[in-house]
RNA sequence: UGGGGAGUUGUCUAAUGGUAGGACGGCAGACUCUGGAUCUGUUGGUCAAGGUUCGAAUCCUUGCUCCCCAGCCA
């Protein structure tokens, strides 16, 4: 495990080291929860969650869970109407819930507090702390000065309290065009942090809020908002990404000019970020405006409604956020750890299934022309409480096309002519006779002979049999539909280029629609998990129907012989 | 040329002046009715240079590199 574990298993990072020493020196004692550690998770409803927002959902609500009577609110900060929208309202609760997190009853949205919000902007003016602002959009950014450069005062900047006050009242009764003035706080037009230079606290916006409808067109601005949104919840912790570490200078600098009385503490860490795909909503709203996607749970989404449809579990997801740690320092996560935690969990729930993706017709000649035998098969190697299942066996099979080799390379040791491997389950065979397609050449079918003493695929005379393959009896197989997923993209860092829709992978899909499964897949379940034998897991996609069976692949198992061909070549 | 952060193996992350450890990946082997799983071994790292110290990833100095900030987005 890469993160720091207490004996008991439990999680350790700085953040819960800062809020364990907070408790001991009795920080929190003052504050609405009493002792009690409060944190929250703040999605603005813009887009959908993705995987890096469960590592912060498995921050801010483990670290409550974590502690005695601790809490996590999920507030939704909805200061924006222009992007904000119902549907993904729901949608994050849904993942949040789905992840196995509850907030209870602690579900608070920034927009129910947009009265408060008003009065406290008032309070600031009164105490000369903020002014309304005439300049364009285009003359504040040139009166804020640049990097390097300090900036210069608004004229607007010395009106009195009264006026001030009252264009504010104004601007709320809607007497201005859209961005014909704001609230801006007076505080350093020269400093060195930009979100001290006056920053602004409201902007006029004549929209329809998807909560608040038209009651209000002015809206307050996420520094002003979030730090009083906390504080009039009474969080304790206030736990964000790196990038809001220059705002914590603005975050304090309104608490203390404002009578309130709580006065959270930010704490910042690194986003996640992943190999082979980008985790900006913006960037992942692109891809789903601009169809490269599906949408936003397309199972190539790293999305939690993507990763979820792909077949993704939330012990997997949760563990995974467990593996990475909470640091500080920029960096990006191999996904093949995420496969990895994944693997590790399918691999002791999921039943085996034997699932023949891109079949080959065998023929056992030697096989009574009617007969069927019900062979016995164990659902789960890993787990033998889950018990065993009957498949068909018959004269007419199919195996897969890559297990059979006319002219085998080395270290092959699958099926090749007068080569014999195991049918897994059933029988060694034997292959006699090669049937080609005399057009093409293309293999067709295989002519095999079976030893009848090797039922349930075990030789008496102790033969070794290296090869063991899966298989499907043609006359009960199912028809399905399976998706192949890889990467969606094909550099590590999509992100290098200037377009990062330009690495897109154009595999990231494979559809087989020609599959067989086994007779007992039948009514499987839209999310039901399947390990295919040797292919690697699988879930049946939500698209699937009576006559079609869909699966996703959640995951391949290793492919050691890849690997080696790979390696040769 | 401003402000704020961060640099530990291929990747992520510990070590809080006292043996640089773990996980993933890679490699090798054992085992196996899944070339799966499991197990074992292995590889490889403190950004650099000075200094303090019996002892430095950790403290000090000086550099270097990378990330974030000039929305009326969050």
């Amino acid at each position: 495990m890469s993160t720091r574990q207490t004996p008991d298993s439990k999680p350790s990072d700085f953040i819960r080291d800062i809020i364990e020493q907070d408790l001991k020196t009795n920080k929190t004692t003052g504050l609405p929860g009493n002792g009690r550690v409060v944190t929250r998770f703040p999605p603005e409803p813009n887009g959908y969650l993705h995987i890096g927002h469960a590592k912060s959902i498995c921050l801010n609500f483990g670290i409550a869970e974590e502690n005695e009577k601790g809490t996590c609110h999920l507030r939704f900060d909805d200061t924006n109407p222009v992007k904000e929208e119902q549907e993904y309202i729901d949608a994050i609760k849904k993942d949040i819930a789905w992840l196995g997190f509850d907030w209870g009853k602690h579900e608070y949205y920034a927009s129910d507090y947009f009265e408060k919000l008003y009065e406290y902007a008032e309070e600031l003016i009164k105490n000369g702390r903020a002014y309304v602002c005439h300049l364009d959009m285009e003359e504040i950014r040139n009166y804020r000065g640049t990097l390097t450069k300090p900036g210069k005062d608004s004229p607007y900047r010395h009106r009195s309290i009264e006026e001030n006050l009252n264009l504010f009242e104004r601007m709320r009764l809607g007497e201005f065009k859209d961005g014909h003035c704001v609230l801006r706080a007076k505080i350093d037009m020269s400093s060195g942090n930009l979100n001290m230079r006056d920053p602004v606290l409201y902007r006029i916006l004549h929209a329809t809020h998807h909560r608040t409808g038209n009651k209000w067109c002015i809206y307050p601005m996420y520094d002003f908002t979030h730090c009083l949104s906390d504080s009039i919840e009474g969080i304790t912790h206030s736990i964000c990404t790196l990038e809001f570490e220059d705002h914590r200078p603005l975050y304090d600098w309104i608490l203390d000019e404002l009578k309130v009385d709580c006065h959270p503490q930010q704490i910042e860490f690194a986003r996640l970020n992943l190999s082979y795909t980008v985790m900006s909503k913006r960037k992942l709203l692109e891809l789903v405006e601009g169809g490269y996607v599906t949408g936003w749970d397309d199972p190539r989404m790293p999305t939690i409604a993507g990763l979820r449809r792909r077949g993704y579990t939330k012990e997997a997801i949760r563990d995974f956020c467990k593996h990475i740690g909470v640091a500080k320092s920029n960096s990006v996560v191999d996904i093949a750890l995420l496969e990895h935690c994944l693997r590790e969990d399918l691999n002791l729930r999921a039943q085996r299934v034997m699932a023949v993706l891109r079949p080959l017709r065998v023929i056992i000649d030697n096989y009574p022309e009617n007969q069927v035998e019900e062979l016995e098969a164990e659902n789960n190697p890993e787990d033998k409480g889950m018990g065993c299942r009957k498949i068909p066996f018959s004269k007419v099979l199919y195996i897969e096309q890559e297990d059979f080799r006319e002219d085998p390379p080395k270290g092959f040791f699958r099926l090749t002519p007068g080569g014999e491997v195991r049918l897994k389950h059933a029988y060694y065979i034997k292959c006699e006779r090669v049937v080609k397609d005399e057009q093409t050449g293309k293999v067709v079918e295989l002519h095999c002979t079976y030893d009848a003493n090797t039922r349930g695929g075990w030789s008496q005379d102790g033969r070794k049999i290296k090869g063991t393959l899966h298989w499907i009896s043609a006359a009960q197989a199912i028809k399905a539909e399976v998706r192949l997923y890889n990467h969606l993209f094909v550099k590590p860092n999509p992100e290098e280029d200037d377009d990062f829709k330009a690495n897109l992978n154009p595999n990231s899909l494979v559809k087989l629609t020609s599959c067989l499964v086994e007779p007992g897949l039948a009514n499987a379940l839209p999310g039901n998990h399947y390990q295919f034998l040797r292919h690697g897991y699988f879930c049946v996609d939500p698209d699937s129907t009576k006559e079609l069976l869909v699966f996703n692949r959640t995951v391949s198992l290793h492919d050691t012989w890849a690997k080696i061909e790979k390696s040769d070549k």
